[in-house]
DNA sequence: CCGATAACTAAACAATCGTTTAGTTATTTT
DNA sequence: AAAATAACTAAACGATTGTTTAGTTATCGG
């Protein structure tokens, strides 16, 4: 054994995260990252290998966050009263004061959309793919609509989630919490 | 008099506008324009004077097309039926087939959404500002509803152009007329 | 048909991108 | 304390970014 790491890794990539979610993965440099971590560019690549890793590893950090509400989402047998609760729950993630950046995920999901990164696009489906399975399974629970009804009603409440993220970048708190109200009005 | 240019400025932008539409503005580089354009670096620099503007002249282009059906709009009087006719207008030129890349306007307004570049911004919120507007004035004709519930719905219609922004990009022609008749469901 | 002029080609520009490498410093173990 | 080893600093890497410039080609008016 030698020389002890300055850095905890963890708590730079929670830095590099913050970032990418402000910039996204493009805009974002190794320069820029460099400052932000407070660490050398040596060190970034000793640690994760290329800026691409630093990002997976971001995306896993902001995954840890969204899945603390996410296990409170997939325990809960409220049905959509409890997909409601979720967005509300979201909101606290996404909108956070002062920076207003949306939802990492979103935002990568549209970065990516034409993109040959089949690896980050592949995580994006997949976690898009699982929150839908989940839509559907709370959205039976009350037990009063056919099929049909609830595949339409998990498309548009994951489609309304893409403009939950907008709303989080340039709405206020009192505008976000309306267009919930509004979305759940009639499901 | 001398040389005449070999190529229809119109023309070329409309080629980059696509470019830009599928990529972005930061993924897509010069070399691209170059190719998708058809004429030589020097030619885009002695006609736009650079990459930025380019791509607002793309901007430009792409309203053209957004103007026909929001002209269409500003003359409806159907109130929220008119809006919902709209909608299904942008669809027709956001889900194009085959290639699946969203609303310009919507792409440039969340890549942009952190940057420093004050023109492109100002122009995305002006557009938005200006349809929120229209928005409203619809929403009044049909002359059941308080100012309250008006603002509301306008914030809410416009987060949900965005969701359908999304839904352009992923989601079948159906599953995005699914969404717009439940965004309408009880307005 | 010739001289003027503007559009073209192609090469090079400085700056920045992500990445690597050589050399130095600090910590651990024997 | 000395040898070993890993983390550090800092400079340079080739490639690509957007942009410019010199040199050539084509078309116009006289």
């Amino acid at each position: 054994m030698a020389r002890k790491k300055a850095y905890i890794e963890e708590e730079v990539i929670e830095k590099a995260m913050r970032l990418f979610w402000r910039n996204g993965y493009e805009s974002t440099s190794m320069q820029m990252l460099e400052k932000e971590m407070g660490i050398n560019k040596f060190s970034i690549y000793s640690s994760f290998g290329s800026k691409h890793g630093v990002f997976l590893e971001s995306l896993k950090s902001y995954k840890k966050k969204v899945n603390s509400i996410l296990d409170k989402f997939k325990n809960s047998t409220n049905g959509v009263e409890g997909i409601k609760e979720f967005f509300y729950d979201s909101v606290n993630i996404c909108h956070q004061e002062g920076n207003q950046k949306g939802c990492l995920i979103s935002n990568t999901y549209n970065e990516f959309s034409e993109s040959e990164d089949e690896l980050v696009k592949g995580e994006m489906t997949s976690f898009m793919d699982n929150l839908k399975t989940l839509l559907i399974a709370k959205l039976r629970m009350d037990g009063n609509k056919d099929e049909e009804t609830i595949t339409k009603q998990a498309n548009f409440l994951l489609l309304a989630k893409h403009g939950l993220a907008a709303a989080s970048r340039v709405n206020s708190r009192q505008e976000i919490e309306d267009y919930i109200e509004m979305t759940f009005k009639n499901l």
